[in-house]
DNA sequence: ATAATATAATAGTCAAAGATAGTCAAAGCT
DNA sequence: AGCTTTGACTATCTTTGACTATTATATTAT
């Protein structure tokens, strides 16, 4: 096991019950006796989107790294949704994917505030009843897939 | 956390039910123990009119430092816009409403990217078309109202 | 009393120094 | 051959302080 193995780990470990977490790249190497562009290293070889991470950082006085976790993919978990979504759409239906889609940190509040107002029934008030839910799944998808 | 964070919290907290308030420079840097111009380096950093801020000053004695939400020009100018709408909208007038929004902070690239998607000719497909300008336009108008 | 001037009390600007993190390519391992 | 380790150089954000600008108030001159 290299050090760069070992560094994943105590990350891995660090963010196994949590959402996120933050780090100091400069006190991470201290502690693993490394330069810091080796924490560079171990984060975009390990904690790439791919593998279910994202990462944020900001420099300067009180800069830190921050890894979340993010259960899928993002383009992975998105086609998984578009496959699953049929021809017809309820409005409450579309509430609970864009829930998921928040939680999966896809979209953010206001996207989903948007999104649910525009396929709400009072936005497609004009669309015919036998219409509607199918007018609605196509925005849906439509939307879904400009987010990949 | 470092003190240029603090000092944004401690600011917003203090607006935070408030359409305004009024600092004194040195005393707040007194507070927080540092520089007076560390106050001016958080306030031209993070309480842009972009993120929804408008600052004023006056210099001698009984000078201050006015910091005011802009919430409410936010508001009129989406009322207005809304007014402007007329019942019918076609994908292209959608797009220079959405730039406009956007060049006013009021949306960001993401939701303009979802707006223009979800309100395309391709996801409103099987609305006749007759009626899909009508329906665009009352999709767009529920999205404005929503945002005010 | 009024106008002019000085003084004190604020706030603003800007650039240097400090504190982090990022990049990239060379060298080292397996 | 490909992954890891290293370090020099770069980019970005924060903190500090010297210098400047503005405003209110006090003092002085007319």
């Amino acid at each position: 096991m290299n050090l760069s193995d070992v560094i994943e780990e105590y990350i891995k470990d660090a963010i196994r019950e949590e959402q996120y977490i933050e780090l100091k790249r400069s006190e991470l190497a201290q502690e693993f006796n490394c330069v810091p562009s080796q924490i560079n290293y171990v984060i975009s070889t390990r904690f790439i989107p791919e593998l279910g991470f994202y990462v944020e950082s900001r420099r300067g006085g009180g800069g830190y790294i921050k890894i979340s976790r993010i259960s899928h993919s993002k383009s992975d978990y998105l086609k998984n949704i578009i496959c699953k979504i049929g021809s017809k759409m309820s409005q409450s239906v579309v509430d609970i994917y864009l829930r998921e889609l928040l939680g999966y940190n896809i979209i953010d509040e206001k996207d989903a505030a948007i999104i649910s107002v525009a396929l709400s029934e009072k936005s497609l008030g004009q669309v015919d009843k036998l219409k509607r839910d199918q007018v609605r799944a196509d925005i849906f998808k439509n939307i879904l897939v400009n987010l990949i």
